[in-house]
DNA sequence: CCTAAAAACTAACGAATGTTTGTTTGGGGC
DNA sequence: GCCCCAAACAAACATTCGTTAGTTTTTAGG
């Protein structure tokens, strides 16, 4: 209980955090903002948490080990490349829209990571881009995929992913399959009418 | 000449700003870290500008005024609603491609600008993605593009532009003329190849 | 050269920051 | 009913923040 307990306020604080640096900014937030949406002084919750750093390293680190391992997940499959690809952009959205938050923290603000989990966490990114455009170029060779710059691909496919965190609200007129659906009609059929 | 000089220090500041800003965040960038990038002590830089809000504020309207004026010379034209979208593709890159840190602050760090400022860096966001939304739609009743949620559509063009400032060096084996064509490529035919 | 203005500097301000300290509180086990 | 310890608190810490004040240096014009 004491142990649950103690997990549950932690878990609570790492969520506000999540959702305070997201609309704040990691630098622009303060503890005590931090206390207030939690309901507790800043000091108190030094009992949960041991620094602010602490708390943006286990965002960060949270969002990327999910990445990783859904990563090593889909590459064991055997599907074609282009339903691994399309798996890991519904991946993409999906946890933009379950954990819109922490995904946004790690995506911005893992600039304020202190070393040595700086590096690491832009290796472990580096790590899933290189796999991410492995299976792309893999597509390409296979005749599955236009040929365009390998790059170019990945970053536009990251990127069109990433507004979903500051446009999605659920009950936008638009629900998370219909969202899939058209991301992956652009990215891949292209928004062009062809005759 | 007087002048001339007070112009030239105050744009030193604004462009050194811009820079340091997209590295370490507009809370996170220090007046004194500002004043060492430009070869100054931090009060000094109080000559040629009046607060650190006003430089976010020059830079952000700076970057919004550009956007809105191409947006309206563009749809004046009379290409196709197909050619004004990749015209405005184009400006995007290139914009990123020319002043990157200036157009990243403004994605980025927008949120720090005060009353009633940052209403109206909202508001000018607004006008210019809804004229940029009407393109779109219009491009869909013309039969140009194929049927999506414009919204969908808009935002994917928005963001698969924006992680070029995060990427792009001259110099890595890519142009810009590249850069332009592999991105529109995957925008307008998609990244699927077609039997 | 002399002078007056522009622009640099040093020093300091009050406010806010993350965090520590020492103390109080309150609920569960004997 | 008592004790104990996690967890809350208020107060204060040193540091850093943006900015101002006062002073000195640099610059340009007569």
């Amino acid at each position: 209980m004491t142990k649950k307990n103690k997990s549950n306020k932690r878990q609570i604080i790492l969520e506000e955090a999540a959702k305070l640096f997201k609309a704040r900014g990691f630098s622009g937030a303060s503890m005590r903002e931090l206390g207030a949406q939690v309901g507790m002084e800043a000091a108190s919750m030094y009992n949960h948490i041991s620094s602010k750093d602490e708390i943006l390293d286990h965002i960060c680190f949270y969002v990327s080990g999910t990445y990783i391992s859904q990563l090593t997940e889909i590459e064991q499959t055997s599907e074609s490349y282009v339903e691994k690809i399309k798996a890991l952009i519904r991946l993409h959205i999906r946890l933009m829209v379950e954990e819109g938050a922490a995904v946004s923290v790690a995506n911005n603000d893992w600039k304020y990571l202190v070393e040595p989990r700086l590096t690491e966490f832009k290796e472990a990114r580096k790590a899933y881009e290189k796999g991410f455009a492995a299976l792309i170029e893999r597509g390409m060779e296979a005749g599955e995929l236009q040929p365009v710059n390998v790059s170019v691909a990945l970053f536009t496919i990251l990127s069109a992913v990433r507004w979903v965190e500051l446009w999605y609200r659920p009950g936008r007129g638009i629900t998370a399959e219909e969202l899939e659906q058209n991301i992956m009609t652009i990215l891949l059929n292209g928004l062009e009418k062809k005759p």
